[in-house]
DNA sequence: GTCAGGCTGTTACAATTGGTTACAAAGAGA
DNA sequence: TCTCTTTGTAACCAATTGTAACAGCCTGAC
């Protein structure tokens, strides 16, 4: 990947469990926050764009079990979950869930490593979305985004051009609103290229779309900056299915 | 279509892929039937109610192409193809045989899942009713087209002259309308030339057809370039089987 | 057959788009 | 504060697109 590390969520009840894992996978170049319940991940998923869940199966209230279902009926997030015996029933019935992979306990931190970097890599490879957008007028902050018509209107009905790549940018940041959407992702979600080494190209276009978007494009209310993150469109989104 | 489970059928000549894959389906809360060979899927069709066939398109005897496309003519069942390679999909996909999607293998369980899913929500919105091949007129944006006649009036009632060429791209844009089409798409959909390298035909007819449908060619509102991708027609289309 | 006229693919060139680079500005940490 | 990293954006350039002009081909009239 490139110079903005994949971001992995380790839930684990386990104190000490959690955040020497977090600890490792930082220092192996990878983002890592934690959650100690299925339902403060529940909650950081809703605020925060996650690559990948480490996600262990016994935890008091919810399980991993019950949560990695509901992660997976979104089918968005890749998971791999941590199973305390080697035994075939936790595996299976991880796998049958649709979890991507999984790691029994103890566990050696160099193979789950491997094993992230591994289902990453099929993440990525996992081709574009080909469903027709959903909603077909989104509105936000004044602003009308006509999808299908690929037309973006003003609070006066005026209607303001837009690039194929702005149009992309937008409908990515509108489907997403309050989340933080690394460069990666971006770049992903507008045209699926595979980041550069040193990739500029999305803080371009994002400055690019600013200057239609925003009202004083020197102070941005609609994206903002997530410092060392990457963006998030904080406007409310109204979409109207038709 | 039935009040209980979404039923599908999965149409594949391999044992351990069918009958794993109507297990998965199954237990995602899925009714499954399996059939090993497209004449034994054109049986079991005629004797029960399918919502959605999966169906590989490799395979001995009738290949899954033959049984899709008579499929789609009869207009019916939604089917998602199952294709070996990533190769020429796309165009298999919505044009030649009018399949409503596809998953290339090997595949994961649960992006085909997902496809099953968002194809069964398509279908349930939109009545899959007639062949749009039999569409008689074809009216956007206060235009209407008389298929047969090869004939273009505008809201006034004023006829304006196609040449073929210009009529079979706008057939082509207006039975797709929202679909992203390549040049390559545009070219086997309107005259079955294989492209030439810097093949800039399509453009022109594109750019000639603007001229004498966009209110203001320079600003085009009907047919939208894709920047890298090809073109869109994003009015609404409203056809009149006469 | 010849010619005119229209259609359509090709070519050429201008305009647009979007990725890359460079550098200034801003943030974070010591 | 000083320094290093990250971000904003202007400037540049390569790729893509729009379209005018041209040429070959076909059709129909004579």
């Amino acid at each position: 990947m490139s110079e903005h590390e994949p971001h992995i969520l380790v839930v684990d009840d386990h104190r000490d469990i959690r955040e020497q894992l977090a600890r490792y996978l930082r220092k192996s170049g990878l983002r890592a926050s934690v959650a100690d319940s299925a339902q403060q991940a529940r909650k950081f998923l809703k605020s925060a764009a996650v690559d990948l869940i480490v996600l262990d199966i016994m935890m008091p209230g919810e399980d991993g079990l019950s949560l990695c279902r509901s992660l997976v009926e979104t089918g968005t997030v890749p998971v791999i979950l941590l199973t305390a015996m080697a035994e075939d029933t936790d595996r299976i019935v991880g796998l049958e869930i649709g979890a991507d992979d999984y790691v029994t306990k103890p566990f050696n931190p160099r193979e789950l490593l491997a094993r992230i970097r591994a289902v990453l890599r099929r993440a990525a490879h996992v081709p574009r979305d080909r469903d027709p957008v959903d909603a077909e007028t989104l509105a936000f902050a004044g602003w009308t985004l006509d999808v299908p018509k690929r037309l973006l209107s003003g609070a006066d009905g005026v209607a303001v051009p837009l690039s194929s790549g702005e149009f992309q940018l937008l409908v990515a940041f509108l489907k997403r609103p309050r989340m933080v959407l690394s460069r990666d992702q971006l770049l992903d979600l507008t045209s699926g290229r595979t980041p550069g080494v040193f990739d500029r190209s999305i803080d371009n276009q994002v400055s690019r779309l600013r200057r239609k978007i925003e009202p004083d494009p020197k102070t941005p209310e609609l994206i903002k900056t997530v410092w060392g993150g990457g963006y998030t469109f904080t406007a409310d989104v109204q979409d109207t299915a038709s």
